[in-house]
DNA sequence: AATTATTAGTAAGTATACTTATATTATGAG
DNA sequence: CTCATAATATAAGTATACTTACTAATAATT
C-alpha cells in the first residue's frame, strides 16, 4: 500500500464535493493515507499497522486472551484470530491454552516480538508525523481530540 | 459490520493511551465506526460505502473509464475492477469497451443503479449524522476541514 | 444433577485494498 | 513503419474486517 492514488479536488470537480466532503469518505481516505505511510516507514519489518496495534496491547497486557485483545484493539474475534495466527507464524507472539478456562487462549509477545516492536515504534512515530504534517500543531491536537471523541463511544445496539 | 467492538478508554487503561491516542489508530477506529453506521442504515439495499462512492462518481461523470474512476474515488485499479464487477453483477452499472481506445472500459449507471442510488442517499446522510452525533456543530465543521486538509495531498513519491 | 444459556475460538464466505505480474492496446522515437 | 515505451485492465496473492454458523467449555437455572 505504498502509493495510494491521490485525490484531486480541483475547481473542475466542484460537483463531486458532495461525495468528497462526506465525513465517511474523508475518514476512509485518511485511513488509506496513514496506512500508506505506515507501510512506507515500516517497510523491512514485515509488520502491518493492525499487527503493530495488537503487539502494543500485548506489551502492556501480557497473558490476556484473544477476546480481551479483540476489545482492546477494537476488532472482532474472527479478525483477531487471523491476525494472531500471522503473528504466531512469524514467531512474534506465543499462544497457550488457559488452565483456568480451557476455552481461552492466552497470548504474549516472544523475545523476537519485543525486539521487533522496539525497532518498529520509532518508525511508527515518524509515519504518524508524516501523516499529520499538513496540519499545524494546534490543528493536530484538535484533530486528535475530535477523533477521540468519535472513537470512544459505546455502541451496544 | 453492524456491531464493531466498543473501545473502552477507562482509567485503568491509561497505559494504553500511547496506542489509543495515535492518529493512525483513531482514524482506523473512526473508519470502522462510520462503516458500521453505513451498513446499519443502508441495510436492505445490499450496497457498501465503497460501491456507493463509485456510484456517486458515475452519477456525475457518466461514461468515464475505470482508471479515471479509480482516481476519483481514490482506490487502486485492481480494487476498482473488483468493485465494478460486483456492481455489474448486481445490475447497477454497465460497462462497455471504448471505441476510441479499446483498452478502456467505459462505465455508467443503469436505470436500476440510479434508482438504488436515489434510495440510498438519504440513508447515507443519516449514517453520517449518527457518526458525527457526539460532536457539536462547530466541531463537526472543524473535523471535516482538518480531514479534508489531510486527504487532499499529492503523494507522488 | 440435568438442562439451558453464554462465552471463546474457529471455519467458511464476502468485500475491501493493496502488491506484482501479464496480456492487450496505443503512442512516440528513430 | 518498426520497435521500445506506456497505459488499461485483469489475474493471482496477501491481509484486513466483517458475517453467520459451529464446536467446545463454562456458567446459570431449574
Amino acid at each position: 500500500m505504498r502509493k495510494p492514488p491521490s485525490l484531486t479536488v480541483e475547481p473542475e470537480n466542484e460537483d463531486l464535493l458532495e461525495l468528497y466532503e462526506r465525513a465517511g469518505f474523508l475518514v476512509r481516505r485518511c485511513h488509506q493515507i496513514v496506512e500508506a505511510y505506515f507501510t512506507e516507514y515500516c517497510n523491512g519489518y514485515n509488520i502491518t499497522s493492525v499487527q503493530f496495534a495488537a503487539m502494543m496491547i500485548l506489551l502492556r497486557r501480557p497473558g490476556i486472551d484473544q477476546a480481551t485483545l479483540s476489545e482492546y484493539v477494537a476488532f472482532d474475534r474472527a479478525t483477531t484470530g487471523d491476525v494472531v495466527a500471522r503473528l504466531i507464524r512469524k514467531g512474534l507472539v506465543r499462544r497457550r491454552t488457559s488452565t483456568d478456562d480451557r476455552r481461552k487462549k492466552l497470548l504474549s509477545l516472544t523475545a523476537k516480538g519485543k525486539k521487533t516492536l522496539g525497532g518498529v515504534r520509532p518508525l511508527v512515530e515518524k509515519a504518524q508525523e508524516s501523516f499529520l504534517e499538513p496540519l499545524n500543531v494546534k490543528d493536530r491536537a484538535s484533530l486528535k481530540r475530535l477523533l477521540l471523541e468519535l472513537a470512544v463511544r459505546d455502541r451496544q445496539d
